[in-house]
DNA sequence: AACATAAATGATATATTATAACATTACAAG
DNA sequence: CTTGTAATGTTATAATATATCATTTATGTT
């Protein structure tokens, strides 16, 4: 039941491959579709991203790349964690200043999460724009929330109206 | 009319001394209360940061507080930050690596800011817990939002089963 | 008051996260 | 083949944050 309805994973058991899978091939076919180089760098630390569902730190990322022997200075790292970020692949999880995969490639989102802090483990609850509500999705993962913040960026209206 | 069912402040002019007065005031209350130790500092830090509407870096306070001879290295800072985030009287912004004064003592809640990414105010509205809808707000402000990211803390249930 | 204890602050050093700036390579368009 | 653009390589440094230990200040007890 709880899992037809909720979309969380990653505090669950689940078929970890197919994760990997659809998400590489999202990135792939977005990529085509929007003339973007998916170059084997930033295929690499999507795939490392996508080891876990947990949020990764730049350097540790950074790591993971030199003994794959693909890069060994932090801006290799951080420039295609940005690229990931910015079409959508990955997302930054701002209280943890670390990275982790999208879990829900293809689908249009608000990144929101719930982030255990004992064992570090991301999950990526779905979520339309400005709204959210994750006390469903948390008592179906028996998650429990101890504190919550929602970051909106923008541009107010005085700024708007000097442009 | 806006200006009576919107809670927010900061965009919107206001009397910007009564904000300040009153987190004090809220800020000593509740040290007394609970046995807190309301020190210079940690007072100073507050009224830095209450003195607009804005995020401010740890090492921007530490500058501030350096000029009225309060401390100068950036531990001194930080402890103080984080005795104001720990009792509510300040919060992070994770985002910009920055701290604001809370906008809304005395009332319990969840921090949902918005974020102007052009003049950096931040405006904090008012929110339950795990439930946000900053449509209303961002609407009644005239607030365009860009991205928003909701992040949760907490205990998984795997975790919460080992103890 | 004298003492013991805990909390806060001072001070030094260092860890972690992130970016600026410039050189080089890869590749595509003209 | 040149010219422009995007990606990557490389060096250096900036910005943010914490560990550790010494000292001072507040608090509670005898
Ligand atoms: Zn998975
Ligand atoms: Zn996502
Ligand atoms: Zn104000
Ligand atoms: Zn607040």
């Amino acid at each position: 039941m709880a899992s037809e309805t909720s979309k969380s994973v990653g505090f669950e058991k689940h078929d970890h491959g197919l994760c990997l899978e659809k998400a590489i091939k999202a990135a792939e076919a977005y990529c085509d579709r929007c003339n973007l180089q998916f170059t084997p760098l930033r295929r690499k630390v999507l795939e490392i991203l996508l080891e876990e569902h947990r949020a990764l730190g730049a350097y540790a990322v950074l790591d993971l790349l030199r003994e794959a022997g693909l890069g060994s200075q932090p801006p290799v790292a951080y420039r295609a964690l940005s690229f990931l970020v910015e079409h959508g692949f990955a997302h930054k999880i701002e209280r943890l200043n670390a990275f982790v995969a999208c879990a829900l490639p293809d689908i249009l989102h608000s990144p929101a999460f719930m982030i255990c802090r004992k064992c570090d483990t991301v999950v990526e609850a779905q979520s339309p724009s400005s709204s959210f509500d994750l006390s469903a999705t948390a008592s179906a993962t028996g998650f429990e929330i101890e504190q919550t913040t929602l970051e909106a960026k923008g541009v107010c209206n005085s700024c708007a109206e000097m442009a």
